[in-house]
RNA sequence: GGAGAGGUGGCUGAGUGGUUUAAAGUACCCGCUUGGAAAGCGGGCGUAGGGAAACCUACCGGGGGUUCGAAUCCCCCCCUCUCCGCCA
């Protein structure tokens, strides 16, 4: 959510950030609602002043005394008309709300312009994706994959998209889920392990509700199995107010993640590509708003760092303002190098959500020099993605005897040097 | 799942329909005092919204209701604790 007040004082700023990220926004609207909303504020506050003055009065007349009898009836006309204006105060202030809710993240400067995924920039790219010989092949090409990823089994037992990881497959999968956590954890994040059902207010507090209702499980309890580790851990801090001393505050969790991908069925889908269901490390930062795209970079860095120690080519993009997501200010994709398929696969996503998360969280901080409460910033990136870095490596590493090779930084966490089908 | 007891500011805790502007204590901050400190004394000390300001309003787990008036009475929900049942 925006600070209304920036809304109210540079409409301009917010209807510029509407643009750059080619939303469509009926901004005049959400303006009406808010000095609407403001005009029945007032009358209802001074409709209740006149209440407390009266129960002032009333509190030191004798009960059956004319005076106090007059005053009841005086006060009867005023108490009705507090429910009718406080009925009316409740409709527009959650109109206003939904409309603010409505109203995406403002973009940082340093985003570049832009509408499709074609116009984000190419920020960086590392290795080489032509070493990888001329026998790579998509990874479901492989043969047997199928017994390492039965997917067909999976869908027997679950639906498509839940495969089950086998002998060395699993053994891979759970090789990599504590290759990343080691890592994160010596780059300074907190290891957590989080709840992974979350309920409404935390959904809502990070952005999944309302703006993208029916792509989470949900269950009979109605609470939402976590898309991502981001869920659970952005709310650890809800409605709290932090020491400053304590920024920035860096965790790293491990979850599963749930999500319904509907609406994108499609040639994407193949493999381990898109799945329903999958192992994720997610690392999370609450910083010092001062502080905010320094650590953006630091948390780009440090995803990266496991691809470099997975030997894996990989991309660096920097998403333009209209493949922006809603809530965030800044973001990096990191792509990683897939040599059967010859695409990139997005393995990370680092995004600065500034205030916008914090807000509707009211994760705040006390700062020392005003004594007053101020919204923290966070940020939150994958570090990384399973699925599909076991893609890339079973696709890259792939060698003419149809084993794949382990790299060297995960061989002591695998046990072994090769992978064999 | 069943029965019971609870949920009040950073913490402890009073308050069962009307000077409550949520007492008091404690923690914290400032001052007096002191060689310095402790103690003592005095003052300050929540969050949010509206307003140019004076100031006004809301908030006692959450939501609804009764009433001229609700922390207080009623209903629903959440959470904690105790006991019972079930269970990894």
């Amino acid at each position: 959510m925006l600070d209304p007040k920036l809304l109210r004082e540079s409409p301009q700023l917010v209807r510029a950030a509407i643009a750059k990220k080619h939303l469509e926004v009926d901004l005049d609207a959400v303006l009406a609602l808010d000095s609407a909303w403001r005009a029945q504020i007032g009358e209802v506050e001074q409709l209740r002043s006149r209440q407390k003055a009266a129960n002032t009065a009333m509190a030191a007349l004798p009960k059956g005394s004319p005076e106090f009898v007059a005053k009841v009836q005086e006060m009867k006309a005023v108490s009705a008309a507090v429910k009718e204006k406080e009925t009316q105060l409740k409709e527009t202030e959650e109109k206003w709300k939904q409309a603010m809710l409505s109203l995406p993240n403002l973009p940082h400067a340093t985003v570049p312009a832009g509408r499709t995924p074609e116009e984000n920039v190419v920020h960086a790219t590392h290795g080489d994706p032509q070493a990888v010989g001329a026998h790579a092949k998509p990874h479901w090409e492989i043969p047997g994959f199928d017994r390492l990823f039965d997917f067909a089994r999976g869908a027997k037992v679950t639906g498509a998209g839940f495969p089950f990881l086998v002998g060395d497959g699993a053994r891979l999968s759970r090789a990599l889920l504590q290759f990343f956590l080691d890592e994160d954890t010596k780059a300074g994040y907190t290891e957590v392990s989080p709840p992974i059902f979350v309920n409404a207010a935390s959904a809502t507090a990070t952005g999944q509700l309302p703006d993208k209702e029916g792509q989470m499980y949900e269950t009979i309890d109605k609470l939402y199995a976590v898309p991502t580790a981001e869920v659970p851990l952005t709310n650890f801090f809800r409605d709290e107010i932090v020491d400053e001393e304590t920024l920035p505050i860096r965790r790293c969790a491990y979850t599963p993640c749930f999500r319904r991908e509907a609406g994108s069925y499609g040639k994407d889908v193949r493999g381990l590509n898109r799945v329903h269901q999958f192992d994720k490390v997610e690392l999370l930062k609450w910083v010092h708003p001062s502080q905010s795209h320094d650590e953006l970079e630091s948390l780009r860095t440090d995803a990266e760092r496991l691809l470099q120690k997975l030997e894996l080519p990989y991309r660096v993009l920097l998403m333009c303002g209209g493949d922006l997501g809603f809530a965030q200010s800044k973001k990096y994709d990191l792509e990683v190098w897939a040599a059967g398929q010859k695409r990139w696969l997005e393995v990370s996503s680092c995004s600065n959500f500034e205030a916008f998360q914090a807000r509707r969280a009211q994760i705040r901080f006390r700062a020392k020099e005003s004594g007053k409460p101020e919204l923290v910033h966070t940020l939150n990136g994958s570090g990384l993605a399973v699925p599909r870095v076991l893609a890339a490596l079973l696709e890259n590493n792939l060698q003419p005897d149809g084993r794949v090779r382990i790299p060297a930084a995960l061989q002591p966490y695998f046990g072994k040097e090769h992978l064999s089908f």
